[in-house]
DNA sequence: CTAAATGCAAAATTTTTGCAGTCCC
DNA sequence: GGGACTGCAAAAATTTTGCATTTAG
């Protein structure tokens, strides 16, 4: 408990320093929003994220949501995450990490794979451009669904 | 030349053979839907299929190609590929590959990786459940973006 | 013939924008 | 104080749906 707290603090104070470096100020909603985004283990939507913290922040607004979350990611504060879905669903976590999901209930989970991150691309893809970024995607059923 | 008629034509034999195998249909429509699709390199949205499509099908409307993507969908004959973009796309190869997608102009290419396709998954993503697909995105700056 | 598929128009969903007022730096 | 940010409402963009008509099997 003491140790997720201090996670939290962490990253709060980690994530104020990452907005004055990018020269965006530091208001209460995007407090908010980011503390709420870097807690939750669900890859939420605007939508969810708006309704969570609607019962904190009565005032704020759905359009809000969507402008901080996309001013978040154009600085690779927070990321989009890639789904076939309608809405749109974002994380906080920005180490390396891959994404089990499942085809029924739409969870996303997270694992890392160190091994695949180390590989060597293949020689095609080596030529088209500059890399920044490589994800795995691993879909299928996860075993409660399978249950039943 | 010829040979790209030919896998066309193959392409479209198994299309015709697996609407059977689903129940579905052979219409008009869904043949060209599906035709214009195999034949697209660039991972079209359903509004790209239906501003091609209307040159030879000017009666076709657009929920009809949004309807028949997410039948094709369904029956797994067609994927609907993972993006950030507000807009789904679509594509016909369903043999197993992978995808580099530009961060600037936004182009999706294929490419295979046969070793990451036989490399075995981490231990905590195999007792997950049940692992139907594994799918590498790497994004970057394709050459030609690079070069401005 | 009959169930499925289509086209049209209208609605629902999701996201973006203009503008006036508010708040950080 | 000034420019960035927010909230509101309205619009835009994307996708889905109801229903009458047409079509494949």
């Amino acid at each position: 408990m003491l140790h997720h707290k201090d996670t939290i603090r962490k990253k709060m104070a980690r994530f104020e320093q990452a907005c004055r470096d990018a020269g965006l100020k530091i208001t209460h909603q995007r407090l908010e929003i980011y503390r709420e985004l870097a807690g939750a283990h669900d890859h939420p939507t605007a939508e969810m994220l708006y309704t969570r913290l609607r019962e904190r922040l009565p005032t704020l607004s759905l359009d809000t949501v969507y402008r901080t979350l996309a001013t978040l990611e154009e600085q690779h504060i927070i990321t989009r995450v890639q789904t076939d879905e309608s809405q749109a669903r974002y994380e906080a976590e920005m180490t390396p990490h891959h994404h089990v999901m499942c085809r029924k209930c739409g969870r996303i989970t997270d694992f890392h794979w160190t091994f695949f991150d180390a590989a060597r691309l293949p020689e095609d893809v080596a030529g088209w451009g500059t890399i920044e970024d490589r994800k795995v995607t691993v879909r299928g059923i996860c075993r409660q669904c399978a249950a039943e």
